[in-house]
DNA sequence: TTTATATATTTATATTTATCAATATATTAA
DNA sequence: TTAATATATTGATAAATATAAATATATAAA
């Protein structure tokens, strides 16, 4: 699948969506993931496996916790012009 | 719908960003749409229909023929982006 | 007016998707 | 080792989606 074609379906649902903005301000924890979306914690997961396999974000493990960080430049791009008021 | 979710949602298909990437080159006619898709008329009508109503395309009839276009200006920054070899 | 053509709408269907509950796995703490 | 905690996986289900065939509508041509 193409890179572009990736990124809208990663980015196409209201769930991904906000935790990829989330994710604008640095890696974060699935623990502090979860209760910013409003869904359960398998649906995050679900979610969370979603945009790794398209490219979109990456993970560590650390003792018991995860955390995921962006790993597409062009996404963080893309957002910034979407969020700015201007044009 | 906020506009950034719109417009992923306009892209998140095939099909539509085959048609939206397309009208980059400037306004097109649906007669000139639908071969270059590979689907049926009454499929392509339908997502014409659906990139109209998120804002993203806009169309002016002219005799027998409908010709659509990019109306909303940040696809088009986006997907320069996106196509952009570089980084 | 009748016919042909371009596009839109409707209906039906198969596929994909988002979601949650339940369960599994891995890691740390007791 | 056992219990507690964090995250992932699985299975079920309802809703959304893409698609095509059939039909409707609008316009132009004969």
């Amino acid at each position: 699948m193409r890179e572009s074609l990736k990124i809208f379906k990663a980015l196409c649902d209201e769930t991904r969506l906000k935790i990829v903005e989330f994710l604008l301000n640095g890696e974060k924890c699935v623990c502090e993931i979860v209760p910013l979306t409003g869904r359960t914690q398998s649906t995050v997961s679900v979610h969370l496996s979603k945009l790794e396999n398209l490219g979109i974000v990456e993970s560590r493990k650390e003792g018991k916790s995860v955390y995921y960080k962006i790993k597409n430049k062009k996404v963080r791009k893309i957002l910034r012009i979407l969020n700015d008021k201007m044009n």
